[in-house]
RNA sequence: GGCCCCAUCGUCUAGCGGCCUAGGACACCGCCCUUUCAAGGCGGCGGCGCGGGUUCGAAUCCCGUUGGGGCUACCA
């Protein structure tokens, strides 16, 4: 079995495609077949190299390593079709001289008024086959006239229909589906032909690809046969059509949708764990009734019979809510590593570590002491930035929150803040436990206050907000100086 | 307009003729735990689009209908 994943390197990473990547990925190594990366970057208009290395990245920063494709190798090289301009010209040229393609003269403007013809008469729109038997004589007569040609494949005059992989039988009717076009006037190759052209060379055997492309397998079909008629190919792939990733209001997930870009998980820090599970989902189950798997336990279930045919609409919460499992998951070891450019990135860390280390020793033991105290607080790792901040910024730069303050550091908030502090002072052991015991013993029992009304206020004074890992064990992490001078500090904007 | 695909809680799904009084997850709402927020526990809300068949029996099979979506390029 070879299975491809052959994307345009066309602005951000989207996550339909990912998943179809993902899709195609588990399906190759659940069967121990080959995995193809192919990039196809015909369309010279709207690649980008910035795309091709975001795509790579992409796919290496899931986890679904290839077999063959850029970077990688392989037999059926290159992979990358902007590299394969000798071999396209070569089979078109064969094509057409088979009589399986032919040149077109017509020009957009005719072509446009035949599809007009078709909506009128309320038949399909498409190409009407003018130039299918063009005489040498209209030929030439073309040619003086200085019209410029594209090559079209003819399609046969039958019915065209396949066993899908995911949707069963599919049929369509000849008079539904037209002569295409392969090759532009300029002679660079379309999509139409690259994409069939790449999947027989490159001895694809099953191909699982968007519901968008379901309308142009029976285009391909036919153009599979005539390569195998020319020596070229061994036999046409399985189909398997898969089900579409909406967005809101029920349209296809677009690229206007800030949760369709890659990139907007990187950077609010989800999981390849998390977002490979989810977008598991988005299509498939294991079916038993079990949401939550490993890529290795994907794979191990994923034999193609259980992809859905419904379109699953993309819902960010749950996306969430499993990429939080995966996290809480973690080693706390593991998350703290991952977590480290992150923090660098908000200029947490000293970054000046000699080891060329994120962290220096300090700041990494901090860290890791901060780890069980955030770790099931968070649900993607930028979360930890606002919770661990108060550890980690600078004294000067640490501020309280100027809601949080108004509402909690009020006058009354003055006797408890200066009752905390002698109580905090007079301790001979930092510890969460004498912290606990001496904040309790001074505010609950001396002042005689509810511990919510007690604590907030000391919360707000050494964390900066109302929301925070837990007060003691954040105490101890802050050390005394800190924590008395941060409480100094807030007693007197109180007054 | 034409062609194609699809149709179970708000969302993702399990279900492939009797195990369904339709199961799970996310979301939402209560309660418990609790120094905040989470996490966790318990409970609740909520669905087979409609109409015909087939059958002793239909969420499951068939037909129609309605509704959604996609395609309809010298983009991929």
């Amino acid at each position: 079995m070879r299975v491809r994943f052959p994307p345009s390197p066309t602005g951000d990473p989207h996550v339909g495609m990912v998943r179809s990547a993902l899709f195609n990925y588990a399906f190759a190594r659940h069967y121990g077949g080959t995995y193809v990366f192919r990039i196809e970057d015909t369309d010279a208009a709207r690649n980008t190299e910035q795309s091709y290395h975001a795509l790579i990245h992409t796919l290496r920063w899931m986890g679904l390593e290839w077999d063959e494709g850029p970077e990688a190798g392989g037999d059926y090289g290159p992979y990358r079709q902007s590299e394969r301009g000798g071999i396209y010209a070569d089979i078109a040229a064969r094509l057409k001289a088979a009589g399986h393609a032919y040149d077109c003269y017509c020009t957009a403007e005719e072509l446009e008024a035949g599809r007009e013809r078709a909506r009128a008469q309320k038949r399909t729109p498409g190409y009407e086959g003018t130039c299918r038997d063009l005489t040498p004589e209209q030929v030439a007569a073309h040619q003086a006239a200085g019209r410029s040609s594209v090559l079209r494949f003819r399609m046969p005059e039958r019915q065209l229909n396949w066993n899908d992989l995911v949707r069963g039988e599919i049929t369509f009717a000849p008079e539904n589906v037209f002569d295409y076009v392969l090759v532009r006037a300029d002679g660079s190759p379309l999509y139409t032909l690259v994409n069939p052209v790449d999947d027989a060379l490159m001895r694809i055997t099953h191909v699982l690809r968007g519901e968008d492309l379901l309308s142009s397998t029976p285009r391909q079909i036919p153009l599979h046969e005539a390569l195998i008629e020319l020596g070229l190919s061994e036999r046409v792939p399985q189909f398997g059509h898969l089900p579409y990733v909406m967005g809101e209001g029920n349209k296809k997930l677009s690229k206007r949708d800030p949760e369709a870009s890659f990139s907007y998980y990187l950077k609010r820090g989800f999981l390849p764990e998390g977002l490979l599970n989810y977008l598991a989902l988005l299509g498939w189950s294991m079916g038993d009734d079990r949401e939550l798997f490993t890529k290795q336990e994907m794979v191990a279930a994923f034999d193609g019979a259980r992809i859905s045919v419904n379109p699953a609409r993309f819902d960010l919460k749950k996306c969430e809510a499993i990429n939080a499992v995966h996290l809480r998951r973690l080693d706390p070891v593991d998350l703290a590593k991952r977590l480290l450019p992150f923090l660098a990135d908000a200029g947490l860390l000293s970054g000046d570590a000699p080891d060329g280390h994120l962290a220096n020793d300090a700041e990494w033991r901090l860290l890791l002491a901060t780890i069980p105290l955030i770790q099931e607080r968070m649900v993607v790792l930028s979360d930890a930035l606002g919770m661990v901040g108060f550890l980690f910024a600078e004294e000067a730069r640490f501020q309280v929150d100027p809601d949080d303050a108004a509402k909690v550091l009020t006058p009354e908030a003055k006797p408890v803040l200066e009752a905390a502090v002698a109580a905090l002072a007079a301790l001979t052991e930092w510890t969460t436990a004498s912290i606990d015991e001496a904040l309790r013993a001074a505010l609950i029992e001396g002042l005689g206050l509810k511990p919510k009304a007690a604590f907030t206020a000391i919360r707000v004074a050494a964390t900066g907000r109302r929301v925070s890992p837990p007060l003691f064990e954040s105490l101890e992490l802050l050390g005394r100086e800190r924590t008395l001078a941060r409480l100094r500090a807030a007693a007197e904007t109180t007054a």
